[in-house]
DNA sequence: GTCTATAAGGAGATAGAC
DNA sequence: GTCTATCTCCTTATAGAC
């Protein structure tokens, strides 16, 4: 934001209105009116409106959800597993409430069904990463014995179909308070979660 | 269907491309031409494209989940609370699977942050009711001591999140197969659920 | 209840001056 | 890189004949 960049600001922009009108119902001249530029300057960084939306999904693309969540410090906490569990979730709560993250998850949900260029936008493609990193979580747990011998598929299954439902559940509301009270549920079913699991 | 009344038949193509584009993705003429008559004639049943939607939310209220699935078949199984829970879920899958149902959960997830003639569309509705039923059921299992003592809101939390995160995944994909595999990872947790609660 | 004709405006996109 | 001006097409919606 130091040395505003006017393509960063258009894909920027076109993020508020896509996500909240959806592809269709955002227009280039809405988009390039809140910029602050006319319609054919975004020509200039762009050759077409799918072009910005393809740009959003490349940067939406290239994120790591293992490495903005899992860092060492709380692969620390690993010998406290169901501490571990709770600051997982929390995190991960966290990172998907900020700002550009719950863009991209209002996007995703809307655009999902209707191709534009072709490209796949799908939620599978969405929680796949958290269900890899929860599977090898709940192996490593009942290697080690500190979690029953389920299977850790359908551990790591429940355990994002959880989050996901409260999370989808909690993408309309914009007051800055609801976190807490999502966090709050989230805590309450990650305990809960984790007394039935462990050994 | 024997008596073709264009009005319905508005409604029900209007859906059709709604739950396909989107309500901004979709327009009269497209509507008009699968109907089977010219845009101006639409203004003969709908005084805006904005009311068509409303007709269509108007009828996807008025259903009720618990009617459709919860009839008096099912509940003589309860004495089989296994087999139960399976039925239940295998009912309530086909019955979001049903042409109609799909169109309308993914026409919910589009246009839920829109707001499209201030009408309110949320997926916490959608599930609401799922949910209620959900700790009924639970709470009346541990009531006659059939599962353990866990809090029913949160067991009808995790039921209910599971069934959706499935569901929703499996709303992009058109294949008439599809549904038995849905329906086979949904027996697989189910049965997880049961063995994990059950006394 | 459907048609033709048309209005009025917004959409995406381009040309060429500065 | 941004501007003005313009093109072409599509949008919702209305008027009035049949």
């Amino acid at each position: 934001m130091k040395y505003p960049n006017t393509k960063k600001l258009i894909t920027e922009k076109a993020l508020d209105y896509f996500s909240n009108h959806g592809y269709a119902g955002a227009s280039i001249r809405q988009i390039a009116r809140a910029v602050g530029i006319r319609e054919s300057a975004i020509y200039n960084h762009f050759k077409s409106k799918e072009d910005i939306f393809l740009a959003i999904l490349s940067e939406y693309k290239s994120r790591s959800l293992t490495k903005k969540i899992l860092n060492d410090e709380l692969l620390d906490e690993l010998d406290n597993p169901g501490k571990f569990l709770q600051d997982f979730a929390g995190r991960l709560v966290n990172y998907w409430n900020t700002p550009n993250e719950r863009k991209f998850i209002r996007l995703l949900l809307m655009e999902q069904f209707t191709k534009v260029g072709s490209l796949e936008l799908s939620v599978s493609e969405y929680v796949n990463e958290l269900r890899g990193i929860c599977r090898l979580i709940f192996s490593e747990m009942i290697k080690n014995n500190i979690a029953k011998k389920y299977d850790p598929d359908i551990l790591a299954e429940q355990f994002t179909a959880l989050l996901f439902l409260i999370r989808t559940e909690h993408l309309s509301r914009e007051e800055k308070n609801d976190i807490n009270i999502v966090l709050e549920i989230i805590k309450k079913h990650v305990s809960f979660f984790w007394n039935s699991i462990k050994v």
